[in-house]
DNA sequence: TAAATATTTTAGATTCGCCTAAAATATTTA
DNA sequence: TAAATATTTTAGGCGAATCTAAAATATTTA
């Protein structure tokens, strides 16, 4: 199977598929904003996926991926975190300005390329940003992560996913200099803003915002201290 | 300048430079023709072209790239060929597989992309076929030497350049004691890897790969034997 | 050089992905 | 639960890139 797609095939299952992933069920209008496009548009291609047995669909009752839309979604959502890596790890690429690329490189179909890539950059199981790059089969490394929010105070983390790649969160980050495998300890809540006091390695203690705290997940380390 | 092309609009520019290097002159079903495609489709694309100021069309009277339309060329050229050498370089493609890939890789668009690939793969000066990459410029060296492999047996020639600056490359270089200046003959070309069967001052004949001797230029020369 | 042949262009369809406007259906609320 | 509102779909159209068939032009040849 993983028939012949055209490139605007590809988005709107990999739309579907990240909308399924948060939401549970998804909804055209939901899918037209993700992809800056109208309702009726949408409308068009959820047919044509109907078709192509990619999708579940009737009309006016939703629609979810089947289980071949599933598996083809993960193969684009695994080379585009794999270029993503590469871009970062052999490019030098900063970690905020990868998306857009990847965007494009998602959708070069060699799967043998893919392979080659996979092996060439080492079979990494998470991109730049934290989130895990599916396996050959479709299988991710699920981690044990929380989110920052409900990590006790006084307890050492470290940062391994952000929760989203919007280039504004990207830019507090860089400013912040949190990423990746930083480590951290909250200080403090603060619970009339819920903003939360953290502390860095290499930088004294400072504040940020509930917004920022919900956008980074960490998972609990028994390393040294910051 | 250099507008949003689509991916067929690049296809067309690549085909008519590709076709004017060799021919000179280009015709509507030379191009039909090397596209997989209909000539009627092609005048559309030429009268298209020649609006955005790409190509020169008199119609009934041929045409001819404009200075813009080379320069779009030598970008889409330039992208293939780094795409080609990385391909072989890094990924361990075999030469003869990486065309087709790397006519979908050439259609990436972002600019950093391509010069950080450049630089990553050590600014190389000719892709595993031997052909010159065009630099950010569009300039391509020129030498008056050619490819080993294009080299007939018993003649005499001198290594001029080698096709990049790879540490891979290099190395192996180094081990055969093959460098700038040294002189080699042809003893014989096996058909069957097109491996070559070299002689080097000092040293007993061996048989080098294809991949090593495409990687090697030299100019022939009159000078004493090895 | 005039007729035969080859090449190129035009005319008119088709498919894809998108749009707007209106209709159909579902959901919310008074 | 009926009316108001929101969502989704249909209908019809548009531009890009392609096609076939026919017309226009250029080239070759008798």
């Amino acid at each position: 199977m993983v028939a012949n797609l055209s490139v605007s095939e590809e988005n709107y299952i990999k739309a579907i598929f990240h909308l399924q992933q948060t939401d549970g069920n998804v909804t055209t209008n939901e899918v037209a904003e993700m992809l800056h496009t109208k309702a009726a548009s949408v409308t068009d291609m959820l047919k044509k996926l109907n078709a192509k047995k990619i999708l579940n669909y009737e009309k006016y009752q939703g629609f979810t991926l089947s289980n071949e839309g599933k598996k083809i979604a993960l193969t684009i959502v695994r080379k585009h975190r794999l270029w993503e890596f590469f871009l970062v790890d052999k490019l030098q690429f900063g970690w905020d300005e990868v998306h857009e690329v990847a965007e494009e490189l998602e959708h070069i179909s060699s799967k043998k390329l893919v392979e080659k890539l996979d092996a060439f950059l080492g079979n990494p199981k998470f991109d730049p940003h934290g989130d895990p790059i599916p396996d050959v089969n479709g299988k991710m490394v699920i981690q044990p992560q929380i989110n920052l929010t409900d990590l006790p105070p006084n307890e050492l983390a470290e940062v391994t996913a952000v929760g989203s790649q919007s280039t504004e969160l990207l830019e507090l980050l860089k400013h912040k200099k949190i990423a990746i495998g930083t480590k951290i300890i909250i200080k403090k809540k603060f619970l009339f803003d819920n903003s939360i006091e953290i502390k860095i390695q290499g930088q004294a203690a400072f504040t940020i915002s509930q917004q920022l705290a919900q956008a980074l997940f960490v998972k609990k380390s028994l390393n040294d201290r910051p």
